[in-house]
DNA sequence: TGGGTGACGACGC
DNA sequence: AGCGTCGCCACCC
């Protein structure tokens, strides 16, 4: 019969190399803390070890929560009495304010904590398609995995993995709901019914006189396409015929 | 270890 | 527009 502590330090630690964090979970004194926080869908969850914070969960039921997070993590998890450096930092990212969190991705792959950095670079306001993801990581057909690996951020908000959306700039999954998803990006100023009316005729690119193009989801300028000096394009080599180059913040064709 | 799974994408109706 | 199909890849058992 396997000794279930075993167990526990095999799941924990199948995605970790770090041997502080496997000494930790099998000599059975990890515990780390957790509080509520305000944040854009409202009170979340927010744990965290000493490493960073380690999850992001919608608030609700305490006892729900706490198994999760013992299931996923092999770990226990506890209200905290007060906060530190690391949650206040969480607190004030999550209320929109531009700072450094360190994140604790324990259970993470190497290949998800490359998919997360990359979505962690997408500013408000903006979006990125999962094969986008894939080509900028330079595995370019690995669009699945990268969705994958999205569907396992366990800190969503603070990397905002909500701002990953499908080529045809539909929204996709998302942790919290689809729905959920939309309106998170629509609060933060992503238009839907431009990006719609572009994408339903097939156009893929903006580009501008001005000499470069752009993906639809860059920036608001999905909302300027009726503008003058404004033209939709279906591809790269139609951009390239207008003597377009690629915007170098969103980077529409691989480099 | 090889086959199953899935926040995808392209294509064909 | 919205399906089904197929290829793709990282990860799991």
């Amino acid at each position: 019969m396997t000794d279930p502590r075993l167990r526990d330090y095999r799941d924990a630690t199948r995605r970790s190399t770090s041997p502080d964090f496997t000494t930790k979970i099998f000599s059975g004194i990890g515990v780390d803390r957790y509080t509520s926080a305000a944040s854009a869908l409202g009170d979340v969850y927010i744990a965290w070890s000493a490493r960073g914070l380690s999850a992001v969960r919608l608030a609700g039921d305490d006892n729900a929560f706490e198994a999760w997070y013992a299931e996923r993590f092999a770990c226990r998890v506890v209200p905290a009495v007060e906060d530190d450096s690391i949650s206040s930092a969480a607190r004030a990212k999550l209320h929109g304010e531009d700072v450094e969190v360190p994140i604790d991705l324990r259970d993470c792959s190497p290949f998800e904590r490359r998919v997360l950095a990359k979505a962690a670079e997408i500013s408000a306001g903006s979006a990125r398609p999962y094969a986008w993801l894939a080509r900028e990581l330079g595995t370019p057909t690995a669009t699945r995995a990268v969705g994958n690996a999205l569907g396992r951020n366990p800190v969503p908000l603070l990397v905002p993995c909500h701002r990953v959306i499908r080529t045809n700039c539909s929204v996709g999954g998302y942790v919290f709901g689809a729905a959920t998803k939309r309106e998170l990006l629509a609060q933060e100023g992503v238009d839907f019914d431009a990006l719609e009316r572009i994408t339903r005729r097939g156009f893929r690119y903006v580009g501008c006189d001005a000499g470069w193009f752009c993906l639809p989801t860059c920036g608001d300028v999905a909302t300027r396409v009726d503008a003058p000096g404004y033209r939709l394009l279906r591809t790269a080599a139609e951009a390239h015929a207008h003597g377009l180059v690629p915007c170098r913040l969103c980077r529409p064709i691989a480099a």
